[in-house]
DNA sequence: CGCTTGTTTCGATGTCTGTCGATACAGTCG
DNA sequence: CGACTGTATCGACAGACATCGAAACAAGCG
């Protein structure tokens, strides 16, 4: 994918906009934003719908649908082991978008 | 704001989610990651709304609610000169998003 | 094998969002 | 002033989304 440089360097293709707009939609809910840090810090790195389910005023199918979102998104993995299914960061995923909205050094393009 | 740090290390707390949530979504939609890039990436930094009509498929009132959209979210910022509307490029926004996201190095916890 | 617990899927519902055309507003120029 | 260009707002509408309760599925345990 031609869609990892920062945004301020070029103008983004049409493509490239389409699938990031599609991994910002996913961290555009308060509760994936949350669910998706309490992934990330969580002891291991992953962590299983059980400890995500209690934080949230949401029912837990809910939260089960914010889960999928984020999965599909690309910006986690799970699996199931035995009784629990766990989620963890993708870590890629993020750094691609932390690096398209970097702003490089200077804020407007190289002067002469 | 207590935000600002990335994702990866703690818990997000509802309100600096809820700000965040705020600002991805703004970055949610293809026209708009667009709008910003060309913003951001225009020589000097600023480009009137006269430029950024042209490139999309869309009316150009849908596009004036987008940089609405932008605007609202602290991610650009905008003036009328004369005849024409200039937006720019807020940078402190991107770099808080983009530090959020990124990754500290190791992205499991330090181990032991 | 049936019960219990953890998780996902389904169907319904109310709200939000992207889009448009029409229209209003802001400057400029004759 | 009046016409014209550039931009924003309004009202309407279709499609997408968050949420729920109910029900299905999965794994362990008696």
């Amino acid at each position: 994918m031609a869609c990892c440089a920062p945004m301020v360097r070029e103008p983004l293709g049409e493509e490239a906009a389409a699938g990031l707009s599609r991994m910002f939609k996913a961290l555009s809910d308060p509760i994936r934003l949350r669910l998706l840090s309490l992934i990330a810090s969580h002891d291991g790195g992953e962590a299983c719908v059980c400890d995500l389910t209690a934080p949230f005023d949401v029912s837990q199918p809910t939260i089960s649908h914010h889960l999928k979102v984020l999965r599909e998104a690309g910006l986690v993995g799970s699996e199931r082991r035995g009784t629990w299914v766990y989620y963890w960061m993708l870590p890629e995923a993020l750094a691609k978008l932390s690096t398209l909205l970097e702003i490089p050094a200077m804020s407007a393009k190289a002067p002469t």
